[in-house]
DNA sequence: CGGATTAGACCGAACGATCGGTAAAGTCAA
DNA sequence: TTGACTTTACCGATCGTTCGGTCTAATCCG
């Protein structure tokens, strides 16, 4: 994931920086021009949609690389293990060790229902992954929806007191708490 | 916690639940005209600071109210049990059975360094007196410290995911599953 | 080949609307 | 009459957005 300014996809990137950190309302078109280095009218010539569009445009890009670094080891072949594993070093990278905040959280904010319908996807997605890792780690299917929903809560939550105490170690600890347990069967 | 709208606790009542919904910078001065009742230059009566005063004021009120139901019965006598449960329901109440956000979560959005502040002072705060109550039900001291961690991820993220999913009911079964297992000794 | 045409990326300047904020006159209770 | 409070009218700045146009590179035609 890194961050060619001229392309596509290196626009979203930094859009993605900006609306994680400053949520939707706290982002300016002219702070928008300043951080992808293009002009407002240039930012309309990709996003005809403007502002809202950008938005659709950085939500399908954290959905896509979810699909190619998390649902791709959740759902794939290999052991428990390993799986799990790998989706919580994706996650680590994504959030920057503990320091950066989720998009979905930000985005949630929004009253557009196309939004929310976007992070209520994700968020099923996300749950649905990790449920079945714990199927297949051997967990009955009532414990798994239950450990996956818990672990998804311990994600997001530990991403907000990390910036709330300014300490980003809450979530680097919960990270390793999850590759602990998360697949240990009581 | 009612809503009379004339007085000043009214207003801020109002404020505060605009700000979680929507956000420090996405609440206009029009809109919170509107939902006061309010002129905008007499919101400058009460709040010569403008916005940002607006938004201290409520980070108090918060915070005040968190000392009178929360922290009176974290930190005060009685069963830890008793004083758990009273916490929790304290919780349930403020943010309308899962349906509402916190308030911390989305000032702590803000670049200004004084809000950031006191999030990070509030957040302390609850993290301690959950500590507390964790010593006082017999915990050791750094199994004690790891609850109350864990317990305010588990809420925060709860309502965060809750929100997400448009499922109020997994901030319920949190709060349940805090209320059953938050003092058990393993 | 060379000249005309086209399509796409980009930008400066401006749009109307709304932003947060203010000055001054008026209202009303004490 | 004084001080708390509201109303009306307004400010400059910035918001998201759009218009008109330039530059470049590829494409098409002769």
């Amino acid at each position: 994931m890194s961050g060619e300014r001229s392309t596509r996809e290196g626009i979203l990137l930094n859009l993605l920086e900006e609306f994680r950190e400053c949520g939707f309302d706290g982002v300016s078109l002219a702070r928008i021009s300043e951080v992808t280095g293009l002009g407002r009218a240039s930012l309309y010539h990709h996003f005809p949609g403007g502002k809202g569009e950008m938005a659709e445009a950085v939500m399908a890009l954290a959905a896509d690389w979810l699909e190619d670094h998390v649902f791709v080891s959740l759902d794939g072949p290999g052991e428990p293990e390993a799986r799990l594993a790998e989706v919580l070093a994706a996650f680590n990278a994504f959030y920057g060790e503990g320091t950066k905040s989720c998009l979905l959280d930000v985005m949630a904010l929004r009253n557009q229902p196309g939004a929310r319908a976007s992070v209520k996807r994700i968020f099923q997605r996300l749950v649905h992954g990790f449920e079945r890792l714990a199927l297949d780690a051997g967990h009955p299917p009532e414990a798994a929806r239950q450990r996956a929903e818990a672990a998804i809560v311990a994600i997001q939550g530990s991403l907000i007191v990390a910036r709330g105490l300014e300490a980003p170690d809450v979530f680097l600890r919960v990270i390793e708490s999850l590759r602990r347990d998360y697949l240990r069967i009581v």
